[in-house]
DNA sequence: AGCACGCCGACT
DNA sequence: GTCGGCGTGCTC
């Protein structure tokens, strides 16, 4: 008889053991029972060990498909680091499957790129040192860089994953590697059908697809030869995971590339802080069209001020486009009542709804709960609900009224709701049938637009007062983005509404963001990652003085540990969420090892663990 | 995470 | 009396 070490897919629960009269293959995917379970489950023997003590039951069958050496040690990684278990660190990846043949035809690509001198630098830079950032402005072609690199490692008969952010957002890139790499390249996000999937899955297996561009889980397809990594828009806090195992894709990249000795290339106009701490870097500032920017500041505090409504006057009297920017998606952030100054809250969760005029309704952006416009404040009785913050709804609504022989669209998650809306919107937007763009982050996301002449950035003070280490770098980077979209051929202007002209004036006219990135470092050494670790340790129960108690007890406890340090500990930002109570401690070490320790100490079901977390 | 067990209130 | 609520605890 045999006995197996198997890992339970996707349960947080601990290995078992199993006996077989087969020899099995670590890796191998099987189906097992469980005692109190009516189906079989699927497990992964992870390692063969010997006659335990207790009595074990059979593994029930042994599949054709298989996890590979490197997966079950990136998934160990995994598991330490983010601390969950290895059966759910192992469920991110797609298997092998033994029963399909492997098409080994050579097929030679050309993508007839011929790169600048700046970029070639950048392409040398590349060979030489394997893995960099490539931190080089909007504009000064990045994407051919990419394309480069893939195309050798293609043509060295093996396989390249593009990761983006959002790439759902993105048909120009999938446009640009269709023109190269044909059916050799395939999409892969949450959105694509289950019968693509499949599809795509099969390609890989048979090899027929080489090279896929996708967010986050594409970094877990079952590829034989893995060799390049690419992270576009490495910055984007969206490669983190916010469900478990809560791991950082990017962050991913760069230990599986060091361990494996891959290929990577991290590439971003605004450098994430961690990145350029870690690795070696290039700079490419030269734009492909000789762009000259102008950025402006307005101090007012109404939502479009009279210099602002000119600048948008002048620019579309020309002719051009303009976009306007948000940091927030429905039409008011918050409800406030003129008399008491409290705001409807959901009663979920403990945020405060916002207002969608459309729907002449409140909505809570956290649990989707929905109600009618209150006549008047439900907290006092007599005053009057008045609106705080603007949103996209508002400011669309404001400028129709402007300028209503012009067309305004408004571009954000409630407005583009499947990928022919996106595409849609962007064609008539770049063949000049909407006169202004208005939005969230979501205009900020790489697309081309060919014809903007101007940039408005509303609110961008909200980011930059965020309670974060991080709001310094968000914001700023953020501002960099949107001003990207403005001027992308010939000239282009950008109006902030701030009252922190002297920040972002200083980094965008005086100097730039590799200034700022190096001052940021210097102001988080000793504090703040990338020097030390952060992680936050979340705990949530229906029951609100069971969780408090627990929390209490857990910050007493790490409060006696010497070699890490309790950072601060309390209610979460949003108290109440999906009916649950929510307190963290957020933790933070120079000692990694000390930090996980502790972590992997914690053992209560009201916890979640969340690692280098985005605060 | 599931899923069962078990101990309490409300129904034919 | 038993149906079903979800709190607690276990899974080789």
């Amino acid at each position: 008889m045999n006995y197996y070490e198997v890992a339970i897919l996707k349960s947080p629960q601990e290995n078992l053991t199993y006996q077989s009269l087969d020899e099995i293959e670590n890796g191998t995917k099987v189906l097992i029972s469980l005692r109190n379970r009516k189906n079989l489950i699927e497990a992964v023997v992870v390692k063969k060990v010997e006659e335990p003590t207790f009595k074990c039951s059979d593994i029930g069958e042994i599949t054709s498909f298989f996890y590979s050496t490197e997966m079950l040690e990136i998934a160990t990684f995994i598991s330490q680091y983010y601390v969950c278990s290895f059966g759910e660190a192992i469920s991110l990846y797609t298997p092998f499957n033994k029963e399909i043949k492997i098409n080994e035809e050579q097929q030679l690509f050309d993508s007839k790129i011929v790169l600048s001198n700046e970029q070639e630098k950048a392409f040398e830079f590349y060979l030489q040192k394997k893995q960099f950032l490539l931190f080089a402005n909007t504009g000064s072609g990045k994407t051919e860089i990419y394309i480069k690199a893939i195309e050798k490692v293609l043509n060295e008969k093996a396989n390249a994953i593009l990761l983006m952010p959002e790439i759902s957002l993105t048909p120009q890139m999938e446009n640009r590697l269709e023109k190269v790499f044909g059916n050799s390249v395939a999409i892969w996000h949450s959105k694509v059908s289950k019968k693509r999937k499949e599809q795509v899955l099969e390609g890989i297996y048979t090899g027929n697809i080489k090279v896929v561009a996708g967010a986050r889980s594409a970094l877990f397809l079952p590829f034989k030869n893995l060799q390049l990594i690419v992270v576009d828009e490495e910055h984007d806090e969206s490669y983190k995971s916010d469900s478990k195992p809560r791991y950082n894709a990017k962050d991913l990249s760069i230990y599986i590339a060091k361990k494996y000795n891959l290929n990577l290339i991290l590439g971003s106009a605004t450098a994430s802080i961690g990145s350029f701490h870690k690795l070696p870097f290039i700079r490419l500032k030269k734009t492909y069209f000789d762009t000259s920017k102008r950025v402006y500041f307005d101090n007012s505090s109404q939502e479009l001020s009279v210099a602002i409504i000119e600048k948008i006057s002048t620019t579309l009297s020309r002719g051009n486009q303009v976009i306007v920017f948000l940091p927030t998606r429905a039409n008011f952030k918050y409800q406030i009542c003129t008399s008491c100054g409290k705001s409807v809250e959901c009663p979920y969760c403990s945020v405060s709804m916002s207002l969608h005029k459309n729907d002449l309704a409140l909505k809570c952006h956290y649990c989707g709960y929905t109600q009618k416009i209150p006549d008047s404040c439900p907290s006092c009785g007599n005053g009057i609900i008045h609106n705080l913050r603007v949103g996209t709804a508002e400011v669309e609504e404001r400028l129709k009224e402007l300028f209503p022989q012009k067309i305004v669209k408004r571009f954000d998650r409630d407005e583009i709701k499947t990928d022919n809306k996106l595409k849609s919107v962007l064609n008539e937007f770049n063949s000049n049938k909407i006169d202004i763009l208005v939005g969230t982050q979501m205009l900020s996301k790489g697309h081309d637009y060919h014809n903007v002449k101007l940039a408005v950035v509303l609110g961008i003070d909200s980011v930059l007062n965020m309670n974060s280490y991080k709001s310094r770098e968000r914001a700023l980077s953020l501002l960099i983005q949107i001003a990207g979209r403005s001027g992308r051929k010939g000239e282009g202007e950008v109006i902030v509404q701030t009252q922190n002209e002297e920040f972002f004036d200083y980094y965008i006219n005086n100097s730039d963001y590799e200034e700022f990135l190096k001052s940021e470092l210097e102001f988080r050494e000793g504090l703040y990652p990338p020097y030390l670790k952060m992680a936050k340790i979340i705990f949530a129960h229906a029951n609100g003085l069971k969780v408090k108690d627990e929390l209490d007890r857990y910050v007493k406890l790490l409060k006696q540990n010497g070699n890490i340090e309790v950072v601060g500990f309390g209610q979460s930002p949003i108290f109440k969420l999906a009916n649950k109570y929510r307190y963290e401690i957020i933790i933070r070490s120079s000692n990694i090892k000390e930090l996980l320790k502790v972590l992997h100490s914690i053992k209560s079901t009201m916890v979640t663990i969340d690692m280098d977390t985005n605060f």
